[in-house]
DNA sequence: GCCGTTTTCGGCCCGACTGTTTTCAGTCG
């Protein structure tokens, strides 16, 4: 997947703050926001050829794009970099604060980042300032702790390009990543990378552009930082060892520590090198045969969390857990008809490419006002669905709905219109802040609606930047059991959403769930992967998420058979 | 800056919410 578009639409996102950091002009930030998102999910590889083709990029921004793609950056860049401190663009992370707000902070007080925000509130040096009351000051230092305490750690999405930008600019002899990435956790605080190969590999890495800083450098370990902030552990492995040595670092410790007991207990020994019996190698290539040694089958790297995967695997009842090419299709998608960027013809042909079975299209419903649906809108693209239909005979074309919930509970079509569409996938997208007692409510009510067939985005949850809505899941995933609302893993990396432990949660009370990407672009479908990790932390099988079900199971459960 | 069966200028997704004000600016989705 192209990743000089996600950098060349990073810094024009970047760019884009910058401009409005500086007062400029807000369509012209909308301008270069559009363009950034329309080329990081531009399908193709950026070329200066394709770049005039993309949506939103006309001959300005093409220009500066040009610039970027031969030298890494573009003049007008370099100088809003100059004329603004990094900090000063992470003040507008925190929530509830915007690029004026912090450019007045930063102009009246040189308030450069948000650590120096929360001192400069806690010293009371906001005080009388214009436009900042108690309530706000209270809002920003909570907004400032969520940041704090999510810290350095990124997203599975961000940490996998990271991982896969470094295994293919090394020719090593073997490489794979190992760790929480490989263990799929749900965010990475570093990666680690293992090699079989030349010596000359860290030398090589240590150069390579994404690093940034070069922690340690030895012969068999180097660590550098990278463009990304994360950190990165190289180490060189023997070609003999390499089983061992993935089991170790791969964790998790807990999952280590227990297997290093039951080694000892038949007096051997296992090390990143391998199972020994005093200096008698038992076994080291593979983690297959490490595990079998042990008397036990090989655990996936997402249940290596000693949550009971020791004694399933020793009694060989480990699930069969659902896999990526188990999934039949994806019923959270959108188009170009509300805020996706992509046209419903070629989100149908990609979703074809992926050889679904079923594809549901489930644009937004009319309460998000900005998306502009409207009855007619949700009508022609029905028709449209219909028509295109007659293209593809192997995969069947499904016409949803991302409804909004509202706080009392109810959904934005009337129950005549609900009863029109193949599936809905209702979703909270405000009033975030609900007492824990009506958020339950409003979540039991739209399980209890019987045209809501999703629940989309459970907590609604942003990974490092909106903590998760309270309710009493333990209530809400009883109302989803009792009603059959399946409980969507929502894919996209920086949601993570249902996270694996409400996942494992909501399996206990009987829910079923969806493994959707939530596309708003071609590239995003792909994201699915991402879903599966969680659900294989959740030790969840084919039988549980519906998307792996053949047409005819799912449309009965959907009602639609 | 982009874009055009309203077009090459003059629009540009629009409304709600919050906290601050005392009629509104800023932020968000």
């Amino acid at each position: 997947m192209g990743r000089a578009n996600d950098e060349a639409a990073a810094a024009l996102q970047e760019y884009a703050e910058l401009f409005a950091l500086n007062g400029g002009d807000a369509f012209r930030v909308r301008s270069y926001q559009r363009a950034a998102k329309s080329i990081a999910g531009f399908p193709e590889d950026l070329t200066r050829e394709t770049l005039r083709s993309i949506p939103g990029v006309g001959e300005a921004i093409a220009k500066k794009i040009e610039e970027f793609l031969e030298r890494g950056s573009f003049r007008q860049l370099d100088d809003l970099r100059g004329r603004v401190p990094e900090g000063v663009r992470a003040l507008t992370r925190i929530p509830s604060l915007g690029p004026k707000k912090a450019l007045f902070l930063f102009q009246e007080l040189g308030i450069d980042s948000p650590a120096a925000l929360a001192e400069a509130i806690r010293a009371g040096r906001l005080n009388g300032l214009r436009g900042f009351g108690a309530k706000t000051e209270e809002n920003l230092l909570k907004g400032i702790e969520h940041m704090e305490r999510s810290g350095d750690r990124v997203h599975l999405g961000i940490a996998t390009d990271l991982a896969e930008r470094v295994i293919a600019s090394l020719p090593a002899d073997r490489i794979a990543f190992a760790g929480s990435l490989r263990r799929m956790s749900e965010t990475i605080g570093d990666i680690d990378i293992l090699a079989v190969g030349d010596p000359a590999l860290m030398e090589l890495f240590a150069r390579q552009p994404y690093v940034t800083e070069v922690i340690a450098k030895g012969e068999r370990k180097t660590s550098v930082r990278t463009d990304r902030g994360l950190q990165v552990d190289l180490r060189l492995i023997p070609a003999e060892s390499w089983g061992a040595a993935m089991v170790y670092f791969t964790g998790s410790k807990e999952h280590n520590v227990r297997i290093r007991e039951m080694a000892v207990k038949k007096g051997w020994k296992l090390s990143e090198y391998g199972l020994f019996d005093g200096d008698r190698l038992i076994a080291s290539e593979t983690e297959e045969e490490i595990y079998q040694a042990l008397g036990m089958r090989w655990v996936p790297p997402a249940l290596r969390e000693d949550g009971g995967e020791v004694d399933a695997a020793l009694r060989g009842e480990l699930p069969r857990l659902v896999e990526l090419h188990d999934l039949r299709g994806d019923l959270h998608t959108h188009t170009d008809l509300t805020d996706g960027i992509a046209s419903l013809e070629d989100m149908a042909a990609a979703a074809a490419m992926r050889g679904y079975s079923y594809y549901a299209v489930t644009d937004h419903a009319p309460d998000l006002v900005m998306q502009r649906m409207t009855l007619d809108k949700a009508l022609a693209q029905r028709a449209r669905i219909a028509e295109l239909q007659k293209s593809y005979p192997d995969m069947r074309l499904l016409h949803g709905s991302e409804l909004n919930i509202a706080p009392d509970g109810s959904v934005d079509w009337p129950a005549e219109v609900l009863a029109g569409f193949d599936v809905c996938v209702a979703s909270v997208h405000s009033h975030f802040t609900q007492s824990r007692e009506e958020m339950t409510r409003r979540f039991i009510a739209a399980c209890e609606n019987p045209h809501v067939h999703v629940i989309g985005h459970p907590t609604t949850r942003k990974i490092g930047k909106r903590p998760p809505v309270d309710a009493d899941w333990e209530a809400v995933f009883r109302a989803a059991a009792r009603t059959g609302t399946i409980m969507e893993i929502d894919s996209y990396p920086d949601r993570a959403d249902l996270p694996s432990d409400l996942v494992r949660l909501a399996r206990h009370h009987g829910v079923k769930f969806s493994i959707d990407s939530d596309s708003h672009a071609i590239p995003h479908l792909a994201h699915q992967r991402f879903g599966v990790g969680i659900a294989q932390r959740a030790w969840l099988t084919p039988d549980d998420v519906v998307n792996t079900w053949p047409l005819d199971r799912l449309l009965a459960h959907l009602g639609r058979a």
